[in-house]
DNA sequence: GCGCATGTCGGGCAAATTGCCCGAGACATG
DNA sequence: CATGTCTCGGGCAATTTGCCCGACATGCGC
């Protein structure tokens, strides 16, 4: 039987021991590496090419999502499962977009992350049952929640001014000019029709983009 | 050898399995119970009667703290350590004034938390590193929340500002001039020692002064 | 009653940022 | 390959910020 390398990304070390009970106890799995931001995802994903990559979308810096993008660019044929507390669409639009393979969230029963893994190897695209609910929940009551006026870059930025990141940060840590993450933080207030920062906030919190828990700052 | 009981609190059951593998493998050490909210941890709490509770404060419902509250006022010999992702200081002080007997976050090294059940077993009151650094910030920065820094018309103006009121319609409300609203604007985030109009929301929110569940308004 | 601290209100002005427009390169799609 | 959209950033006037200042009112100790 074939043993299938599991790689894990998430930014607290003890989550990342769930995934090893998780996961190394299930015959056929095997962690072979682990990263705890988006920098460091991308480059061991280089080192070990494993078979799947299990990412937290909210990562410090560059998101999970930035993550995504940035392994499938290296390699097309690289498959992630999303595991994440965010239970509402954007996400899981967002993440999908990027090129992930399957999304969980990590309030479900730890076997739907096992059975989305065992999935994705049978080149599924598996979608956790309460996220395809929020999902269809956004499609009956329309256009959603507005988020989906926003690129994915914009709500990539959007995520870091709302949490509180000086646009200097922001620009260094995306390597982008300054200017363009000016341009993008008046543009995503422009187009949510926001008039002040507090609103982007407030925005960020209702679409579930920050959460009111996570700390702001670095 | 004395086999101490946890009980562990947290509501995503991967965490839940990252404690398994820190605590059980811990020779001395033993989960017999587990909870999901703050609710079911009074009940189980009662019902195992614990050495040591480990508690993340960030839990669906009434919170971690509201829970360590309600134990404690059960039974005042309960020792509570709280594990939570939170580095700011805010949530630590309450901790400890709701009678948290610890107090560590998820980022630090997961051998932090071992430590910290040891210690409070000893009867210690165990504070992880990069907390009590926050807590010496804040120090240092000033006193408390960072809330009595604040006049009480500043106060006023940053709970509209952070309500997402324009600087107009602020002054408007409040019959100064729009000048003086925007000098505040900035006295206010100086003080505080924000950089951005989001650490303010944040800021907000954090002490209370407005509610996640709140809807801005004009 | 007087001095002094503290809070409130706003003017002034250089430096920085916003608001808005535009163009170029990259990609996907018809 | 033409077209649309996304990303990235330059340019520049208009506005805002950052920081300083002075004028009042109020409260408090002496």
């Amino acid at each position: 039987m074939t043993e299938h390398r599991i790689m894990i990304v998430d930014d607290h070390p003890v989550v990342r021991e769930g995934y090893r009970r998780l996961i190394d106890l299930q015959p056929g799995l095997r962690i072979v590496s682990e990263a705890e931001d988006a920098r460091s995802a991308y480059i061991r994903y280089r080192e070990t090419k494993p078979d799947v990559v299990v990412m937290d979308v909210t990562l410090p810096g560059a998101s999970g999502i930035e993550a995504i993008r940035h392994i499938r660019q290296y390699d097309e044929t690289a498959r992630v499962v999303v595991f994440t507390m965010h239970q509402g669409s954007a996400f899981a639009l967002k993440s999908v977009e990027a090129g992930a393979a399957g999304y969980v969230t990590k309030s479900s029963d730890p076997a739907n992350l096992i059975k989305a893994i065992l999935g994705v190897l049978e080149g599924r695209t598996v979608i956790s049952p309460d996220v395809i609910e929020a999902i269809a929940q956004d499609r009956i009551s329309g256009t959603g929640t507005g988020l989906d006026e926003l690129s994915t870059r914009q709500t990539e930025i959007l995520r870091l001014l709302a949490s509180g990141w000086p646009a200097e940060k922001i620009a260094e840590a995306l390597s982008i000019s300054l200017k363009t993450v000016r341009n993008n933080h008046y543009q995503i207030k422009n187009v949510l029709g926001l008039e002040t920062d507090a609103q982007m906030v407030w925005f960020a919190l209702k679409t579930g983009l920050v959460e009111s828990s996570r700390e702001y700052q670095v």
